[in-house]
DNA sequence: GCTTAGCACTCAGAGAGAATGAGTGCTAAC
DNA sequence: GTTAGCACTCATTCTCTCTGAGTGCTAAGC
């Protein structure tokens, strides 16, 4: 059977109004539609086709009819209208973006709630970076009461400290020259290959400061492993109990420890290879939990070889278009906002922190 | 009237069955309990007293009693046995605890999920650290690349760091002024106390490197206001779905809004003068969303003045014993492993990392 | 005087039909 | 090709009755 384009246009119709009421849609109701002038009758047999061809299914023979997930996956593809932010939304999103986003590891909790709020869904936010840094330079400080600041720089232009204290008091000379000997020896180099050897290797050329050895490879190693890993965080997980569809306990039970036990955390190897916003329509959700709830998501750029990955938890039935719109939109205001580079003279500038 | 022996006895059985079952007690339940030799005409006279007396309440005529917030604030005080907790609980409690806790900051999402898994109710880790920081020392090290890393060591010991893009290259001498300046006028002082004026100063003493100054003094007033922030997780909100009082949608609803609000940071000011473990029961809390929700909450020192809460959320009807218990004994842990001093000569010492 | 057996009473919740009405498929007329 | 009309289906809602857990009270027992 051919897809006709009235064929469609009942489609889009159904799905927009299922999206609305979330209540199957009956052939009256299309009918009621501006701009639809045929009778309930000629409805009712293109439903009856679009259900045949498996684009809409019918919960039982008195209801009317709802999209199945072919149905949502020809909207997403080819029927949804664009929806146009309005200039209020735009400028919501903004201010919601522009307020301080001060700190890196921060911010995906307050991108994730941003997004939820915008909406009105879960939201997740997943900031990756990749793995394989190495240390660029090492640096240590003394701060006085016995201690000493390590710093280290990264590859990636990540720079993080600790404070270590001392033992014993050291002075300006053996730092300098564990200094030295950690910069000769330990930089460029992956976590996986600070061995027992290199570790031994440094500890005889380092001198008074040996001591010091152990903590300072140990913090190392932690730091450049931790350099791969993400960081998630999950906002609104509450609305979902909004939605009639999650009137059900037990259903909205699932979703929600889906949740809590990083379910999604593989969604940013989904994204890995794609551009734009991907949407996953229900069955087409890998964790059986998700099978009939559909998620939304997009790249961002944060610059420095770092990933963002903000997504959207919903039900099958959820405004597409809105969505993917306002997603987009947020994905490409926080690109541009880590984009904007950091200069001196631009004293109003916030920039991202690095630590 | 009095509360005899027996009606306390009555009390506490009513209560510990009502936490069990959820369920309204009837007498006869009461009358199959070990050690309740009396019939339940007896438990009947005494329930009817209790109920008199505020203890119990009844849903309806026809059903059995449940304790009113007195009924459980005299077992929380009083009646409730001490729960202990057997070796296997400690054991992977401790278990929990030891597995690196690497960063301060990610050690709340660790806490929450942890407590949360050990009581099977959602629950909240806050770290607060006090306000009123200064800078203790201003460090400027040359980067490469154009850039230079400001290192702010503050009066808590804590250590910040960040990564400055040069509009021009500068040189060792001028960093070295603009260090000292920066050290001579900026140190001790709070964020409230950067006006204008000092900004001016500085920047007329800095010479050649002033363009630098707004970013610093920027960054620097922004780091001190953090200082005096909390920082807060709440973990496995999902498991309040699994509870009978809330398979009503709407209130377990209204409850996990509240948690997405940030309606439990007063919390810690609630614990501000407390010690030990503090219980409030349904009514006492303040938000309304919480008047028939019971928090459990402890406190716990991780040192340089940062204090943590750990709590815990769930119906007026939770396992005050159990739940006081595990918190208490998570709080404890958490306390001794902070305390244990960072030293070098103990390589295998993880301790707590500062930033 | 405390305790208990017995009994009448209450009332939420479960279950069984019956009524409702939205929606369908099909047929025949336009 | 389109539409009016009609018989049919079936989830939902409601009403009503029944059931049983639990109570309060009274009178007898220890």
């Amino acid at each position: 059977m051919e897809l006709t384009e009235r064929k469609k246009k009942v489609l889009r119709s159904v799905v927009d109004l299922y999206i609305r009421t979330a209540e199957p849609v009956g052939s009256k109701a299309i009918t009621a539609l501006p701009d639809m002038k045929y009778s309930s009758a000629t409805i009712r047999n293109e439903m009856a086709d679009l259900t045949a061809m498996g684009y809409l299914e019918q919960p039982h023979t008195s209801a009317g009819r709802i999209p199945s997930a072919a149905g949502y996956r020809l909207y997403v593809d080819e029927l949804m209208a664009d929806y146009r932010l309005s200039i209020d939304e735009t400028k919501s999103i903004n201010l919601a973006i522009e307020e301080k986003m001060q700190r890196v590891d921060k911010m995906v909790e307050k991108v994730a709630r941003l997004v939820s709020q915008a909406t009105d869904l879960p939201a997740i936010s997943v900031t990756s970076r990749p793995t394989g840094a190495a240390v660029k330079h090492f640096e240590l400080i003394l701060a006085g009461h016995g201690s000493i600041i390590l710093v280290l720089m990264l590859t990636n232009d990540e720079v993080v400290n600790k404070l270590i204290k001392l033992p014993v008091a050291a002075g300006e000379t053996e730092l300098k020259l564990l200094s030295a000997v950690l910069n000769a020896t330990m930089t460029e180099i992956t976590a996986d290959e600070f061995t027992a050897e290199l570790l031994e290797k440094v500890m005889r050329s380092a001198g008074e400061a040996a001591a010091l050895v152990p903590v300072i490879v140990d913090f190392t190693t932690d730091t450049l492993r931790r350099q791969g890993s993400t960081n998630m965080a999950v906002a609104g997980q509450s609305r979902i109990l909004g939605l009639p569809e999650y009137r059900d306990v037990d259903k909205a039970q699932r979703l929600m420890a889906s949740f809590d036990e990083d379910a999604f955390s593989n969604l940013p190897a989904v994204m890995q290879h794609e551009n734009g916003t991907k949407v996953l329509v229900g069955p087409e959700n890998v964790a059986s939990e998700l099978k009939d709830t559909s998620v939304v998501m997009t790249k961002f750029d944060i610059g420095d070889g770092l990933q963002g990955m903000i997504g959207v938890v919903g039900p099958t039935r959820m405004d597409y278009a809105k969505v993917t719109a306002r997603l987009s939109y947020f994905a490409e205001s926080l690109s541009k906002m880590f984009a904007k580079p950091e200069q001196a003279q631009l004293p109003e500038a916030t920039g991202d922190e690095k630590e």
